[in-house]
RNA sequence: GGCGCCGUAGCCAAGUGGCCUAAGGCAGUGGAUUGCAAAUCCACCAUCCCCGGUUCGAAUCCGGGCGGCGCCUCCA
């Protein structure tokens, strides 16, 4: 089966062929742990554990790495060098000042003025809401998980190679990328340098310029000892810039070259754009990523997202409910997330969230009556199975989720002579979608039992059925709407009453 | 101003030159079923932003409009 992806790089669709045959190396640029990731993150992340899991059920092992970035860059990173506030500083301040967007734990931080302690704090609250989503590579925390922090070594080192070899000089404290050092600076995103420079009308002060070579050139290291995260350098103590992390973790855990590398739409440029340049300057090669893929920004109903605008939304606040009122089910976000195109914008939306609870019920109560069937045990199948092969094959025309969902609904509703080999598939499909259940899951991740809660949900059924066969139907009536106040979706039938909790 | 993505039914969305008299999901409508519902099953529900061109043939290619969005500056 031939895989073709769009890469950035090329502007086009190309046919994917890993380096090595069977393992795929690809890094994904990861949260930075001064709040809670919000939905548009998640998207992103999402977009790369779709790929992953693509490829792994397309036969591949796949090696993913992802960063934390827990370094306090500065607020005006990237344009100048280093202006601004410190972000862990602003962390801290909206820590103790309530302004987070969601409340952090009483207790949680001992010490607010410790940026470690907020890093920490943050990165496990990202972890613990990527696992609920079902991010393979959340799973594999530390060892695929890495932190920037954990890197300055290697940055340091890095930084010397660039300096060594002529891309990189130190001015005034800072040592910065040397653009012009780099002829093939501006291929991924289309600004090269002399449009960098002609756009770059008035951003950049006469103070930078006078010890930049170039406007574009980049912060590598800062030196800065009044930085609340510092650490010693050749070049004084201060921080390192905020692209460098990348370029050295992606080296160290996968190699100079690598597979695939991807992110979000907003870090086309400057942040990959100068990791190709650092990566590229440090190894030699004229290649860091083979393909780069990038996911499209997440609207919220039609709008940007942003605080501003009261629609900003955390993962924690839409499974919270803080959107519909009601708790959201995790496999419903990650369904809305991931069903449509990463290279389209996205609109999320509560009427899409609704929607998505709908296919994620079909999805699972399939699965559900397809174990009982077969007491779990599934056949044997391959990707040649007609039904896997044209769900594989929509995906591996870049990623065309919606076209693999319409393989899998027609082929839900059909007949299924053979319930364990329809079990197979559906653990197949299931390994990429990841929603019935989410997988690997923690916890009541299928259930769709109301148990724990403050409604005596079996009891409250076995009463109704009574009612039913007494014929008081308005008892079994205000039961039922007892239910589905409480936000259960109530079905009668001959075997009895079952109420299931409503998923969005 | 530069670079790029996109425009298919009420909504999401596949299809990229002839099996399209256009998948699939959600919603909706009619029917079966039901005490009534829900779920389920059956049926119905679009000529593809506009204009021009290429072609025997276009949603699909080309040109021009119009509209939406992104990046170029912290941002997934």
């Amino acid at each position: 089966m031939e895989i073709r992806f769009y890469n950035t790089l090329s502007h086009s669709v190309e046919l994917f062929h890993p380096i090595d045959a069977n393992e795929v190396r690809m890094y994904s640029c990861g949260p930075t742990v001064y709040d809670y990731a919000h939905i548009g993150n998640f998207r992103s992340f999402l977009f790369a554990d779709l790929i992953r899991r693509f490829l792994e059920v397309s036969g591949y092992r796949v090696h993913h790495v992802m960063n934390i970035t827990d370094v306090g860059h500065m607020t005006e990173d990237a344009v100048a060098d280093g202006g601004g506030e410190d972000k862990m500083q602003v962390a801290m301040r909206k820590l103790k000042e309530g302004k987070k967007s969601g409340k952090a734990q009483e207790g949680a931080i001992e010490n607010p003025d410790d940026p470690y302690q907020i890093a920490a704090y943050f990165t496990k609250a990202f972890l613990a809401d990527a696992k609920r989503l079902g991010m393979k590579v959340a799973f594999e925390h530390p060892q695929n998980v890495l932190h920037a922090t954990a890197y300055i070594d290697e940055m340091l080192a890095m930084i010397r190679d660039l300096i060594e070899r002529g891309h990189a000089y130190a001015a005034q404290g800072v040592v910065y990328y040397s653009v012009e050092s780099f002829p093939e600076y501006g291929k991924l995103s289309g600004n090269t340098l002399d449009k960098v420079q002609a756009g770059s009308g008035g951003r950049v002060s006469e103070e930078e310029l006078a010890t930049k070579r170039h406007p574009a050139d980049f912060m590598l290291w800062k030196a800065d000892p009044r930085h609340i995260m510092k650490w010693d350098s050749p070049y004084g103590q201060g921080y390192p810039g905020w692209h460098i992390e990348c370029s050295v973790m992606a080296r160290k855990a996968l190699g100079d070259v690598i597979d695939i590398h991807t992110g979000g739409e907003d870090l086309i440029f400057p942040h990959h754009e100068c990791e190709i340049a650092q990566t590229c300057g440090a190894t030699g090669n004229d290649r860091f990523a083979n393909f780069w893929m990038h996911a499209r920004f997440l609207m919220v109903e039609g709008e940007k997202m942003s605080k501003s605008k009261g629609n900003f939304f955390t993962a924690r606040d839409i499974l919270g409910g803080k959107a519909t009122g009601r708790a959201v089910h995790p496999a419903v976000l990650r369904f809305e997330l991931i069903k449509s195109h990463y290279r389209a914008n996205m609109n999320f939306t509560v009427k899409g969230l609704a929607d998505s609870a709908s296919a994620v019920r079909k999805l699972i109560e399939f699965r559900q009556s397809l174990d009982e069937k077969t007491g779990g045990e599934a056949a044997t199948v391959d990707a040649s199975h007609p039904v896997l092969k044209t769900f594989l094959e929509a995906l591996s025309d870049d990623l065309n989720v919606s076209g693999a969902l319409g393989v899998v609904f027609p082929w839900i509703a059909g007949d299924h002579p053979d319930p364990h080999e329809s079990l197979a598939v559906f653990q197949e499909i299931n390994c990429v979608l990841s929603v019935a259940p989410i997988e690997p899951f923690e916890g009541d991740a299928i259930s769709l039992e109301g148990e724990g809660e403050e409604l005596p949900v079996n009891d409250l059924c076995r009463q109704m059925d009574d009612a039913r066969a007494r014929k008081d139907w308005s008892a079994a009536d205000t039961i039922r709407k007892t239910l589905q106040d409480a936000g259960y979706e109530v079905r009668n039938s001959p075997n009895g009453t079952v109420a299931t909790r409503q998923l969005a």
